[in-house]
DNA sequence: ACATGTTAGTGTAGACTATACACCATGTCA
DNA sequence: TGACATGGTGTATAGTCTACACTAACATGT
């Protein structure tokens, strides 16, 4: 039992996993088993460890959720309503994580039964505001890749620049033209060639391409 | 006396209140009177009561601290190291807010003796991670002048073009053109003449223009 | 009334950036 | 060896950004 002067909320982190598959974007939710909302889809979150920073909690969720460390974690926004768990008064930070194509043969979760992977329009009526979360959390990634180099967390260590764009177009929901992306990609010299080729399927192979510091994103322009 | 059967932090707002005054850019500390850090300039912020939300809460500090209401109010970020408060677990969800200088005339606080109104370089060794909150609204600021019309904010309801351009050059800290200024804001379409002149001092006078939508916040580009 | 001082207000040329657009290259497989 | 599929490349144009200097209009003092 945990006394206070005054009232106090609680506090959660709640994170919006992003990854690409299947050539969609998509997020990881999970089922409630209990109430409110039991049985609808929400973010993978929980409450904040007294000894944990915000940052820590988030990465701990990540990790319970995915077996995942070492990814792309930021915060997003802080969401207070009064009324948005009918239960107490919660105030969650929400961050968002992006998992790269590699990363996710890794994760654990998938085979859960009350753990799913959905695209931007295969859910609805999510718990809680989170599915307000989510459109920010998607806002903000596409913002973030006209100006930095958030888009190659999405991708494995290797990758070809056909990938790379696709990553793009996904995101975006725009076709780019192919020769422009290639033009612009490059100039920012923070990919490299590996000097391999893919060499997938009856065509012409393909450079593989890295960053050239992998796991930073750099803000660009 | 409230209780939880769970640890919960305390959770605050703290907001960042800059304005330009004297040509420069300062942002309004509060000097504390007890412990921890007593004596030393802070921050204005306090608990967020259990019926608002955070955007009310960082509001009403705001007003308290000010007098002032409808003023732009942004949330900044959520800062939550445990070991921020010595006393115990405080989460704070800061905000920045931009006073314009016609606001600032009305404005209270400034004839108190705790209170006052501070240029970036002016103050050291503020309380808590306040220094950090500071550094991080400068930058959020400096970065959305680049892509929005947050600059108007610090304007009266009527301004001329060399003020205007003189608030984004205290901001960025940098000359800026002042025929590619007025074609580069012009273009923007977001403000008009008045009709009005200003005929201030020994010189000609300047055509007086105000925003289209007062109050507005737009991003451009 | 005229000279002085101070800020307001304006345009153009060149560099650079963004965009639109189509064909050949290189591999697999039948 | 031909068909198919994806990889890879350049150029011309429009648009944007940057640098740069002089005249206009007022107040003030002589």
């Amino acid at each position: 039992m945990y006394s206070y002067d005054y009232p106090h909320p609680a506090v959660t982190t709640d994170v919006v996993i992003f990854s690409i598959r299947d050539n969609q974007l998509k997020l990881l939710l999970i089922k409630r088993g209990g109430n409110p909302y039991q049985g609808k889809w929400a973010l993978p979150g929980g409450f904040v460890n007294p000894d944990e920073s915000l940052d820590d909690g988030a990465r701990r969720e990540l990790r319970e959720e995915t077996g995942l460390s070492g990814v792309f974690l930021e915060q997003l926004y802080t969401f207070g309503n009064p009324e948005r768990d009918p239960r107490e008064r919660v105030i969650t930070v929400a961050y968002y994580a992006l998992i790269s194509s590699d990363q996710i043969s890794l994760c654990a979760a998938t085979d859960a039964e009350a753990v799913g992977w959905f695209a931007m329009d295969e859910f609805s009526e999510l718990a809680f505001d989170h599915e307000k979360i989510v459109a920010m959390a998607h806002e903000r990634l596409a913002a973030k890749l006209d100006y930095s180099t958030l888009a190659f967390q999405f991708m494995p260590s290797e990758f070809t620049l056909t990938a790379l764009q696709s990553v793009y177009e996904i995101i975006l929901q725009e076709e780019i033209d192919k020769r422009n992306f290639r033009k612009w990609v490059l100039a920012l010299e923070k990919i490299e060639e590996t000097g391999e080729q893919s060499r997938e399927g009856a065509h012409r192979p393909a450079k593989l391409y890295r960053q050239i510091k992998p796991g930073k994103v750099e803000i660009i322009k």
